[in-house]
DNA sequence: ATTAAAATTTAGACAAATCTAAAAATAATT
DNA sequence: AATTATTTTTAGATTTGTCTAAATTTTAAT
């Protein structure tokens, strides 16, 4: 399995949530900052590879093959992710780039050793579950913040967005995972929220809340 | 930098030593697993990019920027080598093909943390040194054993061969870096030696000791 | 039900890295 | 020095993944 073929069917697998009725070619080549046409070609392989099906002109499923080999390059994503944050002293920030790189490295034995040496990690430093050897993914139930209520208080479990730009932000507001956020107030207009952290209080928009899940304490 | 391109950079670095009039064609070809006709190709475009100087029918050299840019990916290969060895549990046989794969992620700062994480090892698990974060080498005076004195002491410092067939028979038979070697004989015929290994007396041929790399004591 | 718009697929081309077969240059032998 | 043999390069083809432009299909709007 080449490296473009395994970033397409993770693409896939990310995208499937979002589309039930299947991955449409122009999300694909979106998320896959590709051309339509490229989409094309290549998810037909892809199917006559029995890693999708796939009619033409009514989008792309993974077949139960094609879903097990994504969910193994996201663990294999995820657990380099914990491994540079982890062992070799990255930020959050860093880490998902180089992660592409690495996801791609074959080596069940490598995957399997490292994942003993991070002590078995469930969450990646997004807070994003780490399939285990099985293809078992952990899920847990998690809101957005957005989704938050008044004086009620929550904990901070993960992100939606993890680019660097959005990272900085919450660090710059001493927020992380696990970071404890209580709800004061949440303006009408337009969805403000007004939150308080560790006694500091903040406003952040619902560009912002959209982005954090947590769940309640 | 492509993987292939860094793959024929790194082979005509190990080729240099051993043709110092420019390394042929054919050599190259041999390494590489590939035809002559893709290694000419291969070669006029990494001279035009400044990485080897060629004259068609002369063979190549490596430029400045060329040589530079090997010995990372050396010091790259060497250091995942380290690491697999050191914290997850492979053994020296299992690491290098492996380490093929590892030695093209791209991020100097991966790099430079693993060295540190790894306390800055000189030298990798088949004992050959490990270029430093500036591209230096320390050079260590070693022998073949082949070149071995009777009744003399040695010690071992690396391996020539180092592929898994060889490293299992260094494996079986209690040999690896470090151990000390006491040559007991030395067979004018064939040049088969009569050594000694923690009281245990063992016979090599010339094919094994002149892939085993040893110091006096 | 037509027509217009959007999404998708096909056709044809291209760069990277490889191959086979043939031509050219260099080296070795007579 | 002329002839072989070896090495190296060129020419033309192939595979993978991409592109642009044109054709087709589906969806939305009159
Ligand atoms: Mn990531
Ligand atoms: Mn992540
Ligand atoms: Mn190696
Ligand atoms: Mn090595």
């Amino acid at each position: 399995m080449t490296l473009a073929e395994e970033n397409y069917i993770k693409a896939v697998y990310h995208l499937e949530s979002k589309y039930e009725n299947g991955v449409p070619t122009n999300a694909l080549a979106d998320k896959m900052k590709t051309k339509a046409s490229s989409v094309t070609d290549m998810v037909k392989k892809l199917a006559e590879k029995g890693l999708l099906v796939y009619k033409p002109y009514q989008g792309a499923f993974l077949s139960e093959k094609g879903r097990s080999h994504a969910i193994m390059v996201i663990r294999r994503h995820r657990l380099w992710e914990q491994f540079l944050v982890e062992k070799l002293n990255f930020n959050w920030d860093e880490v998902h780039d180089l992660a592409e790189q690495l996801e791609h490295i074959e080596s069940d034995k490598l995957i399997n050793e490292l994942d003993a040496f991070l002590d078995f990690p469930t969450h990646d430093p997004h807070g994003d579950p780490i399939p285990d050897r099985h293809g078992q993914i952990q899920r847990t139930d998690k809101i957005m913040l957005s989704q938050g209520v008044c004086n009620i208080g929550y904990q901070c479990v993960g992100v939606n967005d993890s680019t660097p730009n959005f990272l900085k932000y919450l660090d710059k507001n001493c927020i992380g995972i696990g970071t404890k956020i209580l709800v004061k107030d949440i303006e009408e207009f337009d969805q403000s929220m007004t939150i308080k952290i560790n006694d500091k209080t903040l406003v952040m928009s619902k560009a912002i809340t959209s982005n954090i899940y947590v769940k309640k304490i």
